[in-house]
DNA sequence: ACACTGTATGCGTATATACGCATATGCTTG
DNA sequence: CAAGCATATGCGTATATACGCATACAGTGT
């Protein structure tokens, strides 16, 4: 474990790289594969289906989501399957989603004052 | 606990709510700023000058940061300190975090293989 | 009221990137 | 090897947004 534990000092770079990470995620159609993807292993044409977009579109964001070591790709014949490789997207998710959920009841909270 | 547990559907209004979140972590000035925030409460001049960033951009920032719920303000005379008002970030930025370094590691492994 | 300090904002420019369209590449089968 | 299907890529356009500069706004002290 190199430095791991000092969260003290973010260097440049690596503070380029979670920002990066986080851009990654930044694009609903993106978070549609991911969500898609939670469920298992697809081919492209079967998230094509899924998420109503086009066959372009849609292996652009795969590839951007496989660059980032998120999904891995396997190819099958014909067909690519897709999946996801980085088990910390499903805790990340849960944590975001939480997070809004929250944001929303305090909101809803604000109007109701009795 | 209103819908909470169940992730099936994710509506595009939320899909867009999620993006957006990870959209304000997108910018390496932004955790920056979140970053120094992670000590405790801080005026903008303060941050201006922990970040060698502009007044102007600082405060740009620092607007963005308010608006999607993740930072607090606190007026006091002429300064205002902010602050995380949202804890959820901190797992957040150590999931992050963790994930990249396990990457890194991995793809290091994958050079020094013996 | 004036000057001064800290913070926010209007505007222009540069850069990034999502999407649509057409086309290329790769693999399989006749 | 020709045809056909699944996937990837080149290119142009539209949109978003980060940044710098100047300036506005707000609160404090003289």
């Amino acid at each position: 474990m190199a430095k791991a534990k000092n969260a003290r000092l973010m260097t440049d770079e690596a503070l380029a790289l979670v920002a990066r990470r986080f851009a990654v995620l930044s694009e609903p159609m993106r978070l549609r594969l991911l969500h898609a993807l939670f469920a298992g292993e697809k081919p492209v044409n079967a998230l094509v289906e899924i998420t109503q977009g086009t066959q372009a579109n849609v292996s652009r964001h795969l590839q951007t989501l496989a660059d980032a070591g998120l999904l891995a790709r396997r190819k099958e014949g014909l067909q690519v399957f897709y999946s996801i490789a980085d088990p910390s997207i499903f805790p990340l998710c849960e944590l975001v989603c939480g997070s809004l959920e929250k944001q929303h009841a305090q909101r809803a909270d604000a109007f109701a004052r009795r």
